[in-house]
DNA sequence: ATCAATAATTGCACACAGTGCATTTTTGCA
DNA sequence: TGCAAAAATGCACTGTGTGCAATTATTGAT
């Protein structure tokens, strides 16, 4: 029972594995809007229905994994000290992120340059950038309680801000072909908005 | 000559607000999504082919203001005092918007509405903010000059993170139906993040 | 090895957004 | 009124994505 769930889903990888490879082949030569989900089945060698079997949509195959991140950032952020600095305790919770473009930087940096041909792949990556943003406002609010007025738009405003950095750096990682180290970048990124570490206590 | 360019062009603008108006009824309706631009057009008794001589697409119904505002963005950004601090700069270049929403409020709430119901909607939407930014980066990259390393990406955080305060403000002063003051709620907004106004010198 | 249950694959028809092109209708104006 | 430009339209087409039913493998048990 075990061998037929280990079977089905090691060949249901595998295949995965296939069409995202066949797919960055044919956007790296012909771009990522010129090419079409029957030019990669094809590749592949299965039919355009059942690649939508494997992939929701062709966009999922260069955002997939973005959405499993959201809980994630949750998570870290919950895992951070209640008394740090919010600004701090955000930087920390993109460490696993900036962990990822250490370990396989290759695949990381794929993803941004089909997403730098395509404003609209950007575009929804900003979306579900946006659905990291609601994970951890419900934290980030508690720990700005009282904070007013509106504290939940604080809230908002700050993960917000934070991720804006986080993308701006990965732009920037990006752009110097990942041959640099993120966490630093971030670092730099986040501290021209506002700094790190409290030097002054807070009102 | 003149009356023949008027009388085309008024018409134009008049099918054009008719056509928005006939959208915005079926949107309240039934939602964005489940809205077809078959039934928008023949609602207006057009033909779909027609529609697209006047929207781009479906999306510029809701979203075709903004392109036009960037322009904006990056001139009101100019204008501000070169010595200003970057972060009230933004601020203040901000404020055409703010007055957007004192000016007509139905109508950007109309648009908001719309925007929270599609999250595909709302993506294109930070997709144009991110032009957004792309076209403030320059200024502010010329502002932060000497701030290394990376000037440009922290010109990009800089200028994400307050368009991540100004999205924020905007979501929040819907949630309230745009009964309250935009302006405040963006001070209050970018103040959590870092000082508007800066009270120690700067390095 | 065979067989029945089960899951994966596929084909087909369809809906919808959007585009190109040729044709028809409308409209402003001389 | 009639002519030339502009607008509207019909039609065929591409591409993404979905529902459904038929088909094909795969699995575990006999």
């Amino acid at each position: 029972m075990s061998t037929e769930l280990g079977v089905r889903a090691a060949r249901k990888q595998l295949t995965t594995r296939e069409i995202i490879m066949a797919a960055f082949a044919l956007f790296a030569r012909q771009g990522y809007d010129e090419t079409t989900v029957e030019q990669i089945a094809d590749q592949v060698g299965i039919s355009k229905r059942t690649f939508f079997r494997y992939f929701a949509n062709k966009e999922d195959l260069v955002l997939g994994n973005l959405d499993h991140t959201a809980i994630r950032l949750e998570l870290a952020m919950k895992e951070r000290p209640p008394a740090e600095h919010a600004w701090l305790s955000l930087r920390r919770s993109f460490d696993f992120f900036v962990e990822a473009t250490t370990e396989e930087p290759e695949r990381v940096c794929d993803n941004l340059r089909v997403m730098a041909t395509s404003p609209a792949l950007k575009a929804t990556q900003l979306g579900k950038l946006q659905r990291w943003q609601s994970a951890i406002v419900p934290e980030l609010t508690r720990r700005l309680a009282g904070e007013e007025p509106f504290p939940q738009m604080r809230a908002g405003a700050m993960a917000g801000s934070a991720l804006a950095c986080l993308d701006a750096a990965m732009d920037a990682w990006y752009l110097h072909s990942g041959m640099l180290n993120l966490g630093p970048m971030l670092d730099a990124a986040m501290e021209s908005v506002a700094p790190l570490h409290e030097f002054a206590l807070q009102s």
